[in-house]
RNA sequence: GGGCGGGUAGCUCAGCGGUAGAGCGCUGGCUUUACAAGCCGGAUGUCGCAGGUUCAAGCCCUGUCCCGCCCACCA
């Protein structure tokens, strides 16, 4: 093919980065990773909406995890002949993104407000650019397969006109509107935060200050309350009590003197706000600061004083302490208490700490006006979705956490004063009137005083329209009828990590259902977060973060530490890393280029619904052997195919093959299908990865291309031992192989279309092994009794080897080697295979076959295998190389294994209620065996008198 | 305070009621013409602890101890 890239001869050693290069363009080229939006398309449509990276930076192992785990979806279904969709995209992240670049102008010394607020964004888009352009280049060497044409950004035009529309759908509904109350103010981004973007830092080192307020006009009576908070008490305007407590009876109704402002405070009864048991039982009240305070404040119409400036200093209503940040003032009011002798000690107290998710710093409660949406009704619906099975989360240990966020969930803050950001649909008049329009409104101009919204709004909200905004809406577009999940029996799968179940999972539920009428996909797969290998989060202050590209090309730990902890020195970032990282230690000075599919293929071993998956470069490295037998088996199986073309009706391609191996091995990959399938099916890409590995390494090449090696292989004079063996062979070989890529394509979509290119395959084919088919039965069928057969064949041949092994008799000296049955058709069956004996064990001897009973030549050792059939006696001649000692000894060993063995299925076939309740099959195979111990015990008992006459 | 996970070989982890598994590590042997990134062998487990259910328990139930995560307004 002309368009094919160039297929050089199959190097000695798999080469990741040849191979990784050449394939890409080839997918884009013949449109792999298109979908059909063609209503004529009669496929089945498979949908995953991409969960939009932040352009914050560039991708990060957690990334590489979706895009593997979600690669490894669109591409299985896509080879299943589903119409598959995967939509990628990018998300602005509004605070997130802002404050990436302010802090690049914090290193210029400038700050937004400097350049204004549309050269900042001029600024902004600049970084996109890069941050976007890096993450893209990163998707496409990870072998992401989305349809790039459809690629949506956050910011986009349209998507602003869906973010536009939803907001005032919403405003005219009565869901969303504009209220003045207690949020959450981040002071250093200064802006509003929603309830999900504020931290707790749990067991923060704080105090529990006590002071006293005085009655006014009465000195000598006092109340002590305690706070952790000190500086607010600058806007206390109550103090509250329990209304049943002996203690303050006689305050109730009394004003208190504020020692600070001019101002009395009144005490107040409260049963909700204040335990008796804690503390003096007093609860200084400050509504504008304190979310507990504010409720109890609307309950007693107290004022609220909001004693904080937006960055979190304190203002002029904090009379002499005004000007002072936060920090400070809590110094300054406790000395001012003291100085007061108003001061009444403090004690250490472990406290919660609220903080800002992107800023760290310090959450402060402020009373603010903002816009809210009402989630009540939406969150009812989306629960609602969820029980009735519309929506299936899986692992289900996720439905509780679900529900209780959606049960108790508050009106969402969607407003944020940041410059970044879809800008308010909302206009404000001369006199405070309001205007909600999805363009601005005529009337609204400048001349006449009316300016839009300056807020933007919570970057989530947009990632919340993401599954149909991306697909035209609100236009009706062809796209959106086809993928957007309306009709159940479409399939449509959201694949994420679990730490963003409440900020995007839940609110894309809720708006789904709310502006589609449906739900937007029908399984949420929620996964694990990806940590250090001893299971510590993946931080850039802990120094273990990893970028994938280091692994996939090959990184010296030198040049990786000091991205990941930029400024620190050297050795100290190194050592960090290596204890996050055991077993890179001793892998020289920096990982090896391990390639994507190897970095895919491991984190694909590791079942995704796992909390935390630890991720261990051994294991790369494991899996990077994995891909280099997958190479030499294909160079060994080209060269034994040896030119073999295929011809689906002459060769038997389709016919089930005579041959044990080619029964055996068909089977073997039949079971590797079933299992794999499965595996993609139940989002256990873990099980599909280790079926395909089992049957790969061990069934393929361990044995099947030793067996079949002898076979294929021309003798010197160019002609094979066995012709008539050769073509059911030649084309199991090539069957298997062609099926083996398909059946690891989802996971290592580079080598397996790089080898598959060069191995035969039918000319029913398309131009890549993306287009499927995913293997199925037709590929290959379950043969029990190729499997029992063969089963028997390898315990007899590993208990050969084990003792040839034992005695140190070299791969290339042969020896004599006997095998005894007493059952006839078992020693028929081992005749007939005789060559596998041959090829595997004994390369320069033939066995021979015997039934029980015989003489045996002194000097031989022993081994007794039971089978189903009977016991098989495998005799080695090893005379001159083994002492009776030693052979009494292996008897012994060999013995006291199988002692245990019939003592453990005698005590079970000896109780009576195993053999009345226990299944008739279970309790017949117990039977079978022990018969069959016992037999094999007997020869052995044999064999023991024989060593002792030696 | 509530919820959710986890505790299995030296390490990272599978394990679906029926005689405990993989990779890496450890160890003995092998230049066996696909692969030493390999091949053939071997060793290694009171399955966190205590009860219970069952003919049978890493697996199910109860309690308990550690580790991690999430939610929550105790000053």
């Amino acid at each position: 093919m002309s368009d094919d890239p160039s297929t050089p001869d199959l190097t000695k050693a798999y080469e990741s980065g040849a191979v990784e290069s050449r394939w890409y363009d080839f997918w884009e080229k013949h449109g792999v990773f298109d979908a059909s939006d063609d209503p004529n398309d009669a496929r089945p449509v498979y949908v995953i909406p991409m969960p939009p990276p932040n352009v914050t930076g560039s991708l990060h192992m957690g990334h590489a995890q979706r895009c593997t785990l979600e690669d490894a979806l669109i591409r299985y279904h896509r080879m299943r002949g589903f119409n598959a969709l995967w939509q990628p995209g990018m998300d602005h992240a509004g605070i997130a993104t802002q404050t990436v670049v302010e802090r690049q102008l914090q290193r210029e010394g400038k700050t937004r407000r400097d350049l204004g607020r549309e050269e900042f964004e001029k600024r902004v888009w600049k970084w996109k650019a890069e941050s976007g352009g890096r993450i893209a280049v990163q998707q496409r060497v990870l072998g992401a397969s989305p349809d790039w044409k459809r690629s949506k950004f956050t910011m986009d035009p349209e998507m602003n006109v869906a973010v536009r529309e939803a907001f005032v759908r919403l405003f005219e509904e009565g869901l969303m509107y504009r209220a003045t109350r207690l949020i959450n103010w981040c002071p250093e981004c200064r802006t509003a935060l929603s309830d999900l973007e504020v931290e707790s830092e749990e067991g923060a080192n704080g105090e529990l200050f006590e002071f006293a307020y005085k009655v006014d006009g009465d000195e000598s009576t006092e109340i002590i309350v305690a706070t952790t908070r000190p500086e607010t008490m600058l806007g206390d305007t109550a103090v509250a009590v329990h209304p049943d407590d002996p203690r303050h009876k006689h305050l109730h109704g009394k004003k208190l003197k504020h020692p600070f402002v001019d101002r009395l405070v009144p005490v107040i009864t409260d049963a909700v706000a204040v335990d008796m048991k804690f503390g003096t039982g007093a609860v200084k009240i400050t509504p504008a600061h304190d979310f507990n305070d504010f409720a109890t404040g609307k309950r007693h119409g107290l004022e609220e004083i909001n004693i904080f400036t937006l960055d979190g200093n304190i203002n002029e209503l904090g009379g002499k302490f005004a000007g002072l940040d936060r920090k400070h003032a809590r110094t300054a009011v406790k000395k001012a208490l003291d100085e007061l002798g108003l001061a009444r000690g403090a004690k250490p107290h472990v406290l919660t700490l609220p903080r800002c998710q992107r800023s760290g710093g310090v959450v402060e409660p402020m009373i603010s006006t903002q816009w809210f949406l009402k989630m009540e009704g939406m969150a009812k619906a989306a629960l609602e979705a969820v029980h009735s099975g519309r929506t299936q989360i899986i692992p289900e240990e996720w439905i509780k956490t679900y529900d209780h966020f959606l049960e108790n969930i508050q009106d969402w803050c969607v407003s944020r004063q940041l410059w970044w950001g879809h800008q308010i649909p909302a206009w404000h008049g001369p006199n405070g009137e309001i205007k909600v329009a999805r363009e601005k409104p005529a009337e609204c101009t400048e001349a006449n005083g009316w300016t839009q919204d300056p807020d933007v709004l919570d970057t989530w909200f947009s990632s919340a329209l993401w599954p149909f905004a991306t697909l035209g809406w609100p236009a009706q577009t062809p796209a959106l009828a086809k993928f957007y999940p309306t009709n159940p029996k479409q399939t449509s799968d959201l694949e994420t990590g679990y730490d963003i179940l409440f900020f995007w999972v839940a609110r894309m539920m809720m708006f789904g259902i709310h502006f589609m009428k449906e739900v937007p996909f029908r399984r949420v797969l929620l996964s694990g977060l990806i940590v250090d290998e001893t299971g510590e989060k993946m931080s850039k202050v802990k120094g273990n973060v990893i970028d994938p590209l280091d692994l996939i090309h090959g990184a010296t730990f030198a040049e990786m530490v000091k991205k990941t902890l930029p400024g620190a020195p050297e050795a100290e970032a190194m050592t960090k890393f290596k204890k996050a990282y055991p077993s890179a230690a001793n892998m020289g000075n920096g990982f090896p280029a391990f390639g994507t599919d190897a970095v895919r293929f491991t984190l694909a071993t590791y079942p995704p619904t796992n909390k935390r998956i630890a991720l261990a470069p051994k294991r790369i490295e494991g899996n990077r052997h994995f891909l280099n037998k997958i190479w030499n088996a294909t160079r060994l199986s080209l060269e034994l195919l040896d030119g073999y073309a295929w011809n689906d009706a002459s060769d038997g391609t389709t016919a089930a093959p005579k041959d044990l191996y080619n029964r055996w091995i068909l089977s073997r990959l039949a079971n590797a299908i079933a299992t794999s399938k499965a595996g993609h099916d139940a989002f256990r890409v873990d099980e599909a990865a280790s079926a395909a590995y089992r049957f790969f390494w061990t069934d393929l090449c361990d044995w099947y291309l030793e067996l079949v090696k002898p076979i294929l292989r021309k003798r010197e004079d160019g002609t094979h031992a066995k012709p008539e063996l050769v073509p059911e062979a030649k084309a199991t070989l090539a069957r298997v192989l062609e099926t083996s890529y398909r059946l690891m394509h989802p996971l290592m979509p580079f080598i397996t279309e790089e080898l598959w290119q060069r191995a035969p395959r039918p000319a029913t084919r398309r131009e890549s092994i993306a287009f499927g088919p995913f293997p199925t039965g037709e590929d290959a069928a379950i043969d029990a009794e190729a499997d029992a057969k063969m089963a028997t064949l390898q315990a007899v041949i590993t208990a050969a080897r084990t003792i040839r092994s034992e005695h140190g008799i070299k791969y290339a000296d042969p020896v004599p080697l006997a095998l005894r049955s007493a059952n006839a058709e078992v020693l028929a069956f081992m005749k007939e295979r005789a060559g596998a004996f041959s090829f595997l064990v004994n390369p320069k001897g033939a066995p021979t076959f015997e039934g029980i009973g015989g003489a045996r030549e002194p000097g031989t050792t022993v081994a007794v295998v039971p089978t189903a059939l009977g016991p098989i006696e495998v005799l080695v001649g090893l005379k001159g190389l083994v002492t009776a000692d030693e052979e009494r000894a292996r008897i012994a060993r060999e013995m006291k294994k199988l002692e245990k063995d019939i003592a453990m299925l005698e005590k079970k076939l000896g109780s009576q209620s195993f053999i009345d309740r226990a299944p008739p099959d279970v309790v017949a195979e117990s039977r079978g065996q022990l018969e069959s111990f016992r037999d094999a015990k007997g020869r052995l008992d044999e064999a023991k008198k024989l060593a002792d006459e030696l």
